[in-house]
DNA sequence: TAGATATTTAGACAAATGTCTAAATATTTT
DNA sequence: AAAATATTTAGACATTTGTCTAAATATCTA
């Protein structure tokens, strides 16, 4: 819970979340839609690997990540019992 | 949207948020449910308010708290989007 | 009006966070 | 095997964050 909102709490991180959406990414893919150094965003990517927001898959010498939202239901039902 | 998942990223927040779904609540009341300092409840609130997620009312020299889920909506349609 | 109570503001400080460059590791290509 | 490419790891550094104590402000009560 705790690893998913601090997760979410940063806007680079939210906008790769965006764009697996649309389609799975290798590391350097991701780097090149941001203007932060490769090393940042693998550094994001491992805090969003490890909310189990992202997964990761060795491909010869490209790592492609994919999106995983099914951990978003935990924080959907944590806001809509806020709400509830 | 930033100042929404920057206060919900920390568990005595989320925690307060808890508390005033239950009632309102003066600032004394809810620094007496936490270990911790009451100026650090005071900034606590502070960062709820500015995301709009708790509102205040000054009740002679008691101030109350009201949580206020309407603006949770923005991050419920942002992650359902992103399920989508 | 003086003292007590409720809360915030100010300022200090340690820990966490996001960024960078340089180097390490692994894989592919020539 | 050497060079090139993809990515991560390591370590440094500035900024942000959460906490504290002391002091300020506002209100209530005797």
């Amino acid at each position: 819970m705790n690893s998913l909102f601090k997760a979410l709490n940063d806007p680079i991180r939210r906008d790769i979340l965006k764009y697996l959406r649309e389609r799975d990414l290798t590391a350097g893919e991701i780097a090149d839609l941001f203007d932060i150094s490769k090393p940042s965003i693998s550094h994001h990517l491992d805090i969003l690997r490890h909310a189990g927001l992202v997964s990761s898959e060795k491909q010869g010498q490209f790592i492609t990540y994919s999106i995983n939202t099914t951990v978003l239901d935990e924080v959907l039902e944590w806001i809509i019992a806020l709400k509830r």
